[in-house]
DNA sequence: GTACATTACTTTAGGGTGTAAGGAGTCGGC
DNA sequence: GCCGACTCCTTACACCCTAAAGTAATGTAC
């Protein structure tokens, strides 16, 4: 399920992200802090790297650092801040430096690559919703490198926008894909290619009239099949979807680019 | 959190999916059943509308049918399997007819806009992850009737794939955004104006240095001030973001078309 | 008409989850 | 030396999904 954010106590959420990520030593009385906001937030991390977003939970992570569930909420308001904070640093890990300089069609296209190898690392952030902004600094920092390159299109800001979101969306919608192949694949220990086969004698079995009722999918699906190949099938075509799609996408941008300075 | 699909029983599922919707009257001891598969996946996909995908549980669909969570278990394998069906008969819904006789591409702006409505209608689709194929009919109707649209564009079937997948990556997206912005304003109570204005000035106060940070993310933001709507902000972002995207996406298709027919 | 197999449904229970509440324990400042 | 502040832990509750076992209803076969 989709993880959602940003519900709570907005001041204290905000200074959480914004906030220095070393705190300066606490002169008050009390024990020292054993833990950290940036501990935390790092062993949240490498377990939903590891494990998956099911395995994230208050108790993993508390057992993790060597501590109950209930001693994070001394750091963290909840579960969901949490998460917001593990979504935003992660997504300040995106390199910065897409210089156009040798045009802006292959700056977008190895930022594009780049986020794409940023979900791959870690593949939960996927299943953070984006809808809702967390408006922490990494969020900022992508958006703010997408929009600088895509700017360099010399299109105006307001139509930028756009075309950062539908990037987005591709880059997001086809990662997802090859992410999840990678985790059923995993997680169920039947290879893809197995499964797809199992799956695809059951179809023919249960549903023989299926070319009759779906003609372009039949077509297209033993198009398919004739070309067989020795990587994991779904994961080269989520990275042939995001590749095309991409062209596609900046294809239309070029389009809005001559359109918009063409008559002139 | 995204709900995963499809790791149980693969021949169960596939029956569920594929099977007659009005079961025969069984003929054989024992009770008469008092409920169905249908009216189970109904009352579900009643209650996931109205009150999003967090309030379905076992018992709250168990509850809405006079029965406990566990007399859900005769007819459904589990919650995974509940809620393969619910995507997949949702899907289902989509029209389908979509006649290219206006050319393809006012087609594929009308078919986009009934992907757009049926997720609006019913934004828990937004949280059911679509990697994973449920390949029920509901899923092939939909990828049937993209294929079908888009193969009029005369490109060749396997460029057509990415077409659609991009596409509908969009949509998703896109509709995503607007799904989740009438939500969390319902949910919290909070109007989204409200909730920006809170936020934004929360922002100021604890980073004065956003617009040294992020110059092109703040024009942005003040270009965006300055034109105020009685609309929800981002619910109407959300929806240009979706037109603008497909055309985006559109004009690449035309510029591939062109392209492959041009050196003739 | 009665025994039996079969099915629908409930109850109980076990192992998860997030987190509210209150009770230790630990340290600095007076 | 003690107080107050603070961190951390234990306990507890309210949910969640679902395995297992028990109960009631139904139809068939004798």
């Amino acid at each position: 399920m989709v993880v959602f954010a940003g519900q709570g106590d907005a001041r204290r959420s905000m200074e959480l992200l914004w906030g220095p990520r070393v705190v300066a030593p606490r002169t008050g009385p009390g024990p020292k802090p054993g833990l950290s906001v940036e501990a935390i937030v790092a062993a949240a991390i490498d377990i939903a790297d590891a494990d998956g977003m099911a395995s994230l939970s208050m108790r993993s992570v508390g057992e993790r650092l060597g501590r109950t569930a209930m001693a994070l909420y001394t750091y963290v308001p909840g579960k969901t801040e949490l998460v917001d904070l593990m979504y935003d640093r992660t997504l300040g890990e995106l390199p910065s430096s897409f210089s156009p300089s040798d045009g802006w069609r292959s700056a977008a296209l190895s930022l594009a690559d780049a986020l794409w190898d940023l979900h791959l690392r870690h593949p939960w952030l996927l299943q953070v919703s984006p809808a809702r902004p967390v408006l922490g600094p990494g969020e900022f920092h992508v958006q703010e490198t997408l929009l600088s390159v895509l700017a360099s299109t010399g299109l105006p800001l307001s139509r930028v926008r756009w075309v950062v979101s539908a990037l987005f969306n591709v880059v997001r919608g086809s990662v997802q894909a090859a992410a999840e192949s990678r985790q059923a694949a995993r997680e169920t220990g039947l290879s893809e290619e197995d499964w797809w086969y199992a799956r695809s004698a059951l179809l023919r079995e249960l549903v023989p009239d299926l070319t009759a009722r779906f003609p372009t999918v039949a077509r297209l699906g033993s198009s398919v099949e004739a070309s067989p190949s020795d990587e994991p099938y779904l994961e080269r075509e989520a990275r042939l979807s995001f590749e095309a799609g991409l062209e596609l996408l900046l294809d239309g941008v070029e389009a809005a680019i001559v359109k918009a300075s063409g008559p002139r």
